[in-house]
DNA sequence: CTTGACCTTCCCATCATGGGAAGCACGACA
DNA sequence: TGTCGTGCTTCCCATGATGGGAAGGTCAAG
C-alpha cells in the first residue's frame, strides 16, 4: 500500500504521515527499491489509532504514550485511564477559559446597541485601565452556551 | 517610558510589544538618539487596549480592526458589535468541539475499570476501525462540565 | 515512449509566544 | 572617570500540527 492509499485508509494526510514518522510517532514502513513507502495493514491500523486519538484532541506526546501502552499487552488499564483523565481535565480547563471569554464578550455585546451611533461599551471596556471582572452568569458555567 | 516600563504598565512582554510593532498592530514609538523606544501614555493606552482584546481571545487581525475602529471616533457601534459577535460564535464553536471531545473521553474513561488489568475500552475504542459516535449526553451540552 | 499521476526530499509559512546571543547604552557607585 | 550590572537593540531559532510548493524520480496506462 502506497502512502496515498494509507492516507485515504487512515484519514491522515500523506504529509502528516511522513511527519509522524519523522518524529517517531509511527514506525518507518518498508520501502520499495525506488524508495516508495509501503504500508502493511498493521501499520495502517496504527495510523487509524493515531487519528482517533488526535480526533479526541490528544497532543502528540500523549498519543505516543497511548500507542506504547496499546502495543504493550501487559499494560495496566489504569495507566491508560490516567492519561485520558488528565486530558479530560486539560480540555475542561480550556473550555472554562473559552467560556469566560465568551461570557464576558456576550455580556458586552448585549449592552452595545449596535446601530449607527459611535457609542460602544465594547470599545469602552477594552480601553478601560483595568478590565471588568469576567461576566457573572446567573448559573455560572452552565447557561448561555447556545446549545 | 522605556519598553520595560511600558511592558509592566500594559501587561504585554517587551518581546511581544516589539512583535506587535513589527506587524504594524501598534504604532512605532519615538526613539532616543541611541535607539531606545520611548513610549507615551497614549501608546501605553493602546497597548493596554490590545492586551484586553487578547485576553478575550481575539486573534491579532481582529484586534487590528478593533484598534482602527477605536481610533475612528465616527465608527458605527454596529461594526464593533459584529466583530464581537463573530468572535463569540468562534469561541462557541471551539467550546462545542472541546465539549464533544471531553464528553466522549469522559464516557470512555468511565467504562474503563482503571486497575491492574490490561483490559481497556479506551484503547479498544481508539483501535476500532471506525470511532464510536460522540458520547450522547443526557442533557446535551449542558451537564458534566465539572463546573 | 510519452503523459499524467504519484512518490521522494527539502524549504517555507502559519500563529503568538518565548529563549538566547552579541553588542551597545545607561546609571550608580567607588 | 572607570567599572559593573541592568536594560535595551537586533537577529536567529523553537514551539505544535499542519499545509503549500518546488525540483526531481517512478510507475502505469495508452
Amino acid at each position: 500500500m502506497n502512502i496515498g492509499e494509507a492516507a485515504a485508509a487512515s484519514g491522515i494526510s500523506a504529509k502528516m504521515i511522513r511527519y509522524y514518522e519523522s518524529i517517531g510517532l509511527v514506525p518507518s514502513p518498508m520501502r520499495t527499491e525506488s524508495g516508495y513507502r509501503v504500508y502493511s495493514d498493521a501499520e495502517v491500523h496504527i495510523l487509524r489509532f493515531v487519528r482517533h486519538a488526535r480526533d479526541l484532541g490528544f497532543p502528540v506526546e500523549q498519543i505516543r504514550d497511548l500507542v506504547t501502552l496499546w502495543r504493550d499487552r501487559s499494560r495496566a488499564s489504569n495507566d491508560v485511564k490516567q492519561i485520558a483523565l488528565a486530558h479530560v481535565a486539560m480540555l475542561e480547563d480550556k473550555i472554562r477559559q473559552l467560556q469566560a471569554m465568551a461570557g464576558t464578550l456576550r455580556h458586552l455585546a448585549a449592552t452595545c446597541h449596535g446601530d449607527e451611533r459611535p457609542d460602544c461599551p465594547i470599545l469602552d471596556e477594552l480601553a478601560a485601565d483595568r478590565p471588568e471582572a469576567p461576566h457573572r452568569r446567573r448559573r455560572p458555567g452552565l447557561d448561555g452556551l447556545g446549545m
